[in-house]
DNA sequence: TATTAGCACTCAACTCATTCGAGTGCTAAT
DNA sequence: ATTAGCACTCGAATGAGTTGAGTGCTAATA
């Protein structure tokens, strides 16, 4: 037994009319929605097939039919029609260009989350491969000095360096001289054991406060990227009974305050790119367990020099999947112009 | 009529009882649990009066007896028993001084939460007062200059400038002396705008661009506070039936996400702040409406120079106190020594 | 042969009456 | 002043009955 047209408009009636509802569907409704003009008992046919063939199944013997996980993902990999929807908020709210990143991405995330009414998450854009643009030392008392670093993207990072014994103003110069002509165009992450290493050969080994110094340069440079993730929207989740009972609700929850889970989804969609951008995960399709009864769409950003993070939306499996995409195609068009 | 003995006795007997069951107690289980000696009978006489004098309720006619915000007030306030109770983990914990500011506040949250099974909020200090101990501006490229401001604790803030004409070493280096012997030792707060104004004015108004860069490192300096707030165990409040129907939890949930409410529960009690430093505020005693279902527990830490910040408990009326105000004593005890 | 009308059947959800029991207030006895 | 005892209240639990949306199957129809 195949999917015939005819077939395929009855799921795609079903998955449409239960998106709407949340109720499970059935043959009668299906019969009237329909512009197919058949009767309920023939849809009845038709959707025993359906069932049989693992698109959509019953919760119980005399209910109707909701869509499977292999119902919605045939529905969004090819009956989703293309809208073209405006998401005139959006643009006004990022063409302004919030001075500082981490609002901007706040922001962000409060736009998905509103404008989907699902829950919504954006992470900062890791910055691999990106290069030194300066590195400078500074005295900011007796024992202690300031390193600050910049990197394209104009992302600064700095740590303060407690040191045993003063340091003068001429070692503090040639430091700075070595320090920049060695790291400035390197990739934060060619900066490795290796390099430093010869660093501190060029320093001069006898030096032992050198040495102490480009040790926490090193560490200020290669400090480990603890990737911040921006939520919003939490509460939608309580819109939606099939996630609100107590375990279901308290698991979510609990994934977007402890950012753990996150991370995974993140890095799986970094990873995982495709050519759309947009990756659909259903049901158990997701890389973290906790979302096993959510829909997760996520994608990536590209913010340019090699910034590249990602926004993500998660729901209950009937989520109106096309409204998500586009407006999370429309985000990311967004996003990518911020910084061009 | 006014509290004899007897009565606060019994009136402690239902408040501990409610805690530990969350139920509505009656007459009979506080004649057996006290050492009293009462019949039953006598004892709903004795609440009969309690209820009258407003302490206790009735949340239906045949249901037993419910301890009201005035009821637990009077408990929280004079029979709440010191408890010397070992938090072992949280010294282990806190005493390896985790090296990041931020990954050790939001250990104590986790810790909090964990430790007491309700939701936990810990914010970052606030640095009102403090002192400003070295600023460096510095060239990155043509137009971009980095400034960077060190102040008292340790407190590094950096920023971006970006310049439309070049500015030239010399240029530089004065307004480096300048801004180092007019901004050294002063406060945050102190910086305003007749400072900046005065400054302006040193540095020559002929210079459009000196001006441009003093404006900038008036907003790095200045910059908005912006209150970092770590939480945790939001999802403990699932554990508690009279806080997780969704109307409510949906509410806390979103206040945890968004942390508008909870940075006036931070200023709240960093204005209000009492002797022992710990407030408790009991249903609607809550200075923030959202919390009206729930009591919140609040108190102050200091870091020294004039670094300080709040920590909180939020859960349902019927907290454990005893162990929350024990708990959060522990923890300020450990964070006071952080930085000593 | 594909479609449909019709019918018996299923089952969750709802209603309604009943029971149960924890709790109360009151009164009379101690 | 305390208590035993009793009538009373009322939410919660139970269970029978009803409803209605939905199904599968069969026989009639186009």
């Amino acid at each position: 037994m195949e999917l015939d047209e005819r077939k395929l408009k009855i799921l795609q009636a079903v998955v449409r009319n239960y998106l709407e509802t949340g109720e499970p569907v059935g043959s009668r409704t299906i019969s009237k929605y329909t512009d197919l003009n058949l009767s309920s008992a023939t849809i009845r046919n038709e959707m025993a097939d359906l069932e049989e063939l693992g698109y959509i199944l019953q919760p119980h013997t005399s209910a109707g039919r909701i869509p499977s996980d292999k119902g919605y993902r045939l529905y969004v990999d090819h009956m989703m029609a293309e809208k073209e929807k405006e998401v005139q908020e959006i643009k006004e709210m990022l063409l302004k260009k919030e001075e500082k990143m981490d609002q901007l991405l706040k922001q962000t995330a409060r736009l998905l989350a509103n404008d989907t009414n699902y829950a919504a998450m954006v992470s900062a854009p890791m910055v691999r491969g990106n290069k030194v643009k300066f590195v400078q030392l500074s005295r900011v008392d007796e024992t202690q000095l300031v390193a600050v670093v910049v990197a394209e993207g104009n992302l600064i990072r700095n740590n303060m360096i407690s040191v045993s014994r003063p340091v003068d103003d001429e070692t503090l110069l040639k430091l700075n001289i070595l320090l920049n002509t060695s790291l400035n165009g390197l990739s934060l992450s060619e900066i490795n054991l290796g390099m430093i290493a010869n660093l501190k050969a060029q320093a001069g080994a006898h030096e032992a406060i050198v040495s102490e110094v480009i040790d926490a340069v090193a560490a200020t440079i290669g400090e480990e990227e603890d990737l911040e993730i921006y939520t919003s929207g939490a509460k939608n989740i309580f819109k939606y009974p099939e996630l609100s009972d107590n375990q279901k609700a308290s698991e979510i929850i609990n994934a977007f305050e402890e950012k753990n889970t996150l991370h995974s989804l993140v890095h799986q969609t970094l990873t995982n790119e495709e050519s759309t951008g947009i990756q659909v995960y259903i049901g158990d399709e997701s890389p973290v367990s906790t979302m096993k009864d959510c829909s997760v769409v996520t994608a990536t950003y590209d913010l340019g020099e090699g910034m590249k993070g990602t926004i993500g939306i998660i729901g209950p499996k009937r989520m109106d999947y096309e409204k998500v995409v586009d407006t999370m195609k429309s985000i990311m068009k967004q996003l990518d112009q911020v910084y061009k």
